[in-house]
DNA sequence: GCGACAG
DNA sequence: ATCTTGTCGC
């Protein structure tokens, strides 16, 4: 995939924040997606014994759900884990695994935030911009907001607010289980976000798409130790 | 000062 | 995220 807009990744913290606040702007909230053939799961695993980074990519084929393309790069860690700069760790190698693809997705579901964020430019919305690609963020904790848990069957769901804005959905993927946080990245709504993410959960709290990234980092995972 | 804090 | 064993339940 080629990207539309240089960027910069030697960054400080303080400028980190100030691209997000700039970079945010840029978010497109409203649906803008093409037909979706291919979606795109993403996930990054950390190794503290050499400290790298590993990031996979899974390419599902949208209504079977089957696996056409898994991607997976290894890179030494250049920024740290901070809450609210993930994308700035976490992107790089992500980025690279992405340039090897050989199935192009019309949509991404990143593991992690999107809108739901401090400044409203989670790694689901940084991937997206500079893509200009549709995407979604589905995390399985909370980084900011407030909520009311959801009643338990599968497909409920209630607002995630900070102060009087919505900035994502907590949703329950299957009756009983612990709902998961999502939030647009770019060119999606919310609905169509819960949708989507319902859609490729059909079985297991997580979507497909980031069980089957997970995979791919784990593997790779127990190559580097 | 205290609690919260994506992966 | 990762470090880690067993254990309860379908």
């Amino acid at each position: 995939m080629e990207l539309k807009t240089t960027h910069r990744w030697d960054l400080d913290e303080q400028e980190a924040m100030e691209l997000q606040h700039q970079l945010a702007l840029q978010v497109m909230k409203e649906d803008a997606l093409e037909p979706v053939r291919y979606v795109a799961g993403v996930d990054v695993a950390y190794s503290e014994q050499n400290d790298k980074l590993i990031a996979g990519v899974a390419i599902l084929e949208a209504d079977s759900l089957n696996l056409v393309d898994t991607v997976m790069v290894e890179e030494s860690v250049s920024f740290p884990y901070i809450p609210g700069l993930f994308s700035f760790r976490e992107l790089p190698p992500i980025m690279k695994a992405f340039e090897q693809i050989s199935i192009l997705p019309q949509l991404i579901v990143c593991d992690g935030q999107g809108l739901a964020h401090p400044r409203r430019f989670g790694l689901a919305c940084h991937l997206g911009v500079l893509y200009d690609m549709p995407t979604i963020g589905c995390g399985k904790t909370k980084l900011s907001g407030s909520y009311v848990e959801p009643d338990i069957q599968r497909g409920s769901y209630s607002p995630l607010m900070d102060q009087h804005e919505v900035i994502g959905n907590v949703l329950r993927t299957q009756d009983g289980v612990k709902p998961v946080f999502v939030s647009i990245g770019h060119r999606i709504s919310l609905t169509t976000a819960c949708e989507w993410i319902l859609k490729l959960s059909p079985t297991f709290r997580l979507p497909e798409t980031t069980r089957q990234a997970d995979q791919i980092v784990r593997k790779g995972l127990k190559l580097t130790q």
